[in-house]
DNA sequence: TTCTAGGGTTAGAAATCCTGAGGGTTGAGA
DNA sequence: TCTCAACCCTCAGGATTTCTAACCCTAGAA
């Protein structure tokens, strides 16, 4: 009969949302990425909502953390409250900024692909702004203020297949004459695109035993750049270096163009009005 | 096309959640009452959501504010959501601490009627623990953290009618003999039953032209405990002097008991499930 | 006019929140 | 078995957010 709590107080919002993250992606190190902040600040959140609530919310084993039971229990109405405050809060910017449009993409689409149409965008579409966020893999959409997505993928949506082939500046071609020269020179690649010399060469010449080496790079736009530069030999991915291809800047220097079973997608993050700045820019990009 | 603002930042769930309860309340003080700071802090909040946006929610007028279109076109989804938030909040707490029971009541019911009660209850379901939050009106039933609440009002699950009638120790009562008596001793009330002796005049002596004189007390309890010290005459509520009356502490000098249209109600905030520690309680109130 | 209710400011204090460094534990692969 | 890579924890600052308290301002009511 004690009045245990004084008061009940009222739970932070923020730990809430913290656990609520942790819990959905299974990881303080998760969550973390998730609300941009670091894994100790998620820590402590969720333990303060320990605190509150009297219980343990999950069970700390020594690689990762697993739900209670109790946790458990409560997450899908935590999640369900949390995806509908987002789809509010999208609500609200749409509402605030209706000729703002925002998209998700790699950083190297970003820049090799999305960018230089942007010019043709304004033009066809004067009224409208476009707000560019680079990120490595697609966002929550039920969560991330985001209107459209671009990334490679399956699925619906596909504006060009993904098709890779070795590429290089004119100078460097020169020296190349078939496969087997790739051992001489120096083999760029991308750090999230590791497997591209791999993949190729398995298709293009399977039984040429040649390791690819070279520098690394953790931008691909960068890599290009190298490229361009004569720096060695890149796999190229035809949406990202045509504009280079039509200028000459690059050349590819021979053969088998293989085709990776995935394409470049556009999709929306939410079912789009006809009509609306999102609609507009949807079609735009799908038709250039 | 410019990339407007860089990064789309995410809003601040407190901003967001004052925005809401002033939107919904229909004001910055009647929010700030609701989450429990001063409307300043709420100004600042609606305030910095507004420049996140860069739209004005609210019409500042010299009388209160009032929602702009915008504001209230996104309403129905926040209130939607921070409705669904709330509810998990409440599974959270029932699961964390499924043997206590929390309950809002005005702070007269809760001193002088629930809390002689406590004992017995104690007695009957010693498992369970009760937490009681003293306040003036009901809350918000789906965002405050109650079970049950027991306030004065009408409609379903009254435990009692409120009937009033001047109460006062047994050495005042030797001094009075008819209504016209209460001219010459004090009337004790309390401030938010001001209309007590009025209501009760009004019935009881109709032609009779008091005007009840006295201390005005900002805790029912107070006035009672005055009373039974004999400091002047209260109009008793019956639920709330029965102790007093068995006991001879207090004594109802004379007449008329008069019935106000309304009662001493206890509902539950949430649907009870047979058996839960809610029920328990809601049923040995009601039975006592 | 004066009073009252409701909002807007501001500075400073309080609470919250975050980072960054250091430490453990475990499982997988060399 | 050893090392590495993932995780998580703690703790102490310090940055940021949030709140209060006291002030002013306006419009309508008494």
């Amino acid at each position: 009969m004690t009045v245990s709590p004084p008061k009940p107080r009222d739970i932070p919002l923020n730990a809430l949302r913290a656990f609520e993250a942790a819990a959905r992606l299974g990881g303080f190190a998760a969550a973390g990425a998730e609300l941009g902040v670091t894994p100790g600040a998620v820590t402590a959140h969720v333990k303060a909502l320990e605190a509150e609530l009297g219980v343990a919310l999950f069970e700390r084993q020594a690689k990762g953390v697993a739900l209670t039971a109790l946790g458990q229990r409560c997450l899908p109405q935590l999640v369900g409250a949390f995806d509908a405050l987002a789809a509010a809060v999208q609500l609200l910017r749409a509402e605030a900024a209706p000729r703002v449009v925002h998209i998700a993409t790699l950083p190297a689409i970003a820049q090799l692909w999305l960018s230089p149409r942007l010019p043709q965008l304004r033009l066809a579409a004067p009224e409208i702004s476009i707000s560019i966020t680079a990120m490595e893999a697609p966002p929550n959409l039920k969560r991330a203020p985001f209107d459209l997505c671009l990334f490679y993928g399956h699925g619906q949506g596909s504006l060009a297949e993904d098709v890779i082939f070795p590429v290089c500046s004119p100078s460097v071609a020169d020296r190349l004459h078939e496969v087997a020269d790739l051992a001489d020179v120096p083999c760029l690649s991308d750090a999230t695109w590791a497997q591209d010399w791999q993949v190729w060469l398995g298709q293009a010449a399977p039984e040429a035993s040649i390791l690819p080496r070279g520098p690394v790079f953790s931008l691909y736009a960068l890599a290009v750049e190298e490229a361009v530069n004569g720096a060695g030999v890149l796999m190229g991915h035809e949406a990202l270096v045509a504009r280079h291809l039509e200028r000459g800047a690059l050349v590819a220097p021979f053969g088998p163009r293989v085709t990776l079973p995935r394409g470049l997608r556009l999709w929306a993050a939410r079912p789009v009005f006809r009509g609306s700045a999102v609609e507009v820019v949807q079609r735009w990009l799908s038709k250039v």
